[in-house]
DNA sequence: AAATTGTTTTAGACTAGACTAAAAAAATAT
DNA sequence: ATATTTTTTTAGTCTAGTCTAAAACAATTT
């Protein structure tokens, strides 16, 4: 598999995590930033190797196969992630753009030995779920902070968008998981929220409040 | 500088460590495993970023930048190699590829991260020399066992063949970096050396002698 | 010095993956 | 129901890197 053919693969797959119907052409070109033409031409070639679900004008999704392999390329993003983060001491707003790199990296038993060197996390330095070595993952529950009530209180356990600009604004704000966060105030004009992380208070918007994973 | 680009390079780097002359197109051609009428084309690419000095008909060396630019890859994949034995637990005959694409990894950061998290070693795990992030390198001062007097006795520091059957047969001996080594007759009929290894005697040929490094 | 052999380069073709522009199909508006 | 807009596909072009076959050059032999 190519590297350009897994990034399609992952894109689909990152896609149908949140959508449930078949994924749209102009969807997935948005996402990679590339042409319609040009996802086009790779659906047909990714149908071919039966990666994918494909009818013209219908939209594509991932056939089991497809799944299987856009899992594996996940764990390898996610487990390089966690390594670059734990023992490289990379800070977690750095470490995408080189995951998205060495996910390429082709070898089932190097990915085994350093997720066995890394301590079999489950997780990610985003709060993310890593597929096992079969695929499967271990659910996390969470919730938006956005979605919790005035006066209680949770654990920062990870964040939805996980773009350098939003995670350097959380460093600032010195929000990191595992950090307790309690509602203090839910302004109803701009839904904006008064929060108190460890024991500074800090208002944030809206916006923020739901990108961050709260368990 | 593409995956293709830095692998010509590196070649050239490899082949001029042994030649002193020119490098030629076929001894490039041979050592990729490729055809000559594509070396040529990418010794003009070479050329025009100046990373080479390419005169037609007349072989190929490379510029202080080429130069530069092929320590750092040999850099990336030593340091890679050592990760991968010291840390993840593999043994020496298996890194040699993997450490192949993972040298194609773009950042100057991580590369010096990963250097610092393994201690700023100054060979690999064949007992090359790894060069530090300006390209210098610190020789290591070595002969070949088939060069040692009988008698003499010395440390394994490195191998000249890296391949993995060599490699293999090495281990089956018991033949490692640090083993003492000591030359207990050398045959004249077939220039075959009886050395002692550790605590036991075995036989070993010319071509196996001439392939390991002591000190 | 000419002929032969070997090496290197050129010319032209191919593939993967991208692109633009135009055509076809689907969705939406009137 | 027809017209308009949007989405998707097709057709054809481009680049990087490879290849084969032929031509050009260099080295060696006679």
């Amino acid at each position: 598999m190519t590297f350009s053919e897994e990034n399609y693969l992952k894109t689909i797959y990152h896609l149908m995590a949140v959508s449930d119907a078949d994924i749209s052409t102009n969807a997935i070109a948005e996402k990679m930033e590339t042409k319609a033409s040009s996802v086009t031409d790779m659906l047909k070639k990714l149908a071919e190797k039966e990666l994918v679900n494909y009818i013209k004008y219908q939209g594509v999704s991932l056939t089991e196969k497809g799944q299987l392999a856009a899992k594996m390329i996940v764990r390898k993003h996610r487990l390089w992630e966690t390594f670059l983060v734990e023992k490289l001491d990379f800070s977690w707003d750095e470490v995408h753009d080189l995951a998205e790199q060495l996910e390429h990296i082709k070898s089932e038993k190097l990915i085994n030995k350093l997720d066995d060197f890394l301590g079999n996390p489950t997780e990610d330095p985003h709060g993310d779920a890593i597929p096992d070595a079969s695929g499967r993952i271990t659910k996390i529950e969470k919730q938006l902070l956005s979605e919790l009530e005035k006066n209680r209180v949770g654990i920062c356990v990870g964040v939805k968008d996980t773009s350098s600009d939003f995670l350097k604004y959380l460093d600032k704000q010195e929000i990191a998981l595992g950090s307790q966060i309690e509602i203090i105030e839910k302004e109803s004009f701009d839904s904006s929220f008064r929060i108190r992380v460890g024991t500074k208070e800090i208002t944030i918007s809206h916006k923020i409040a739901s990108n961050i994973y709260i368990k």
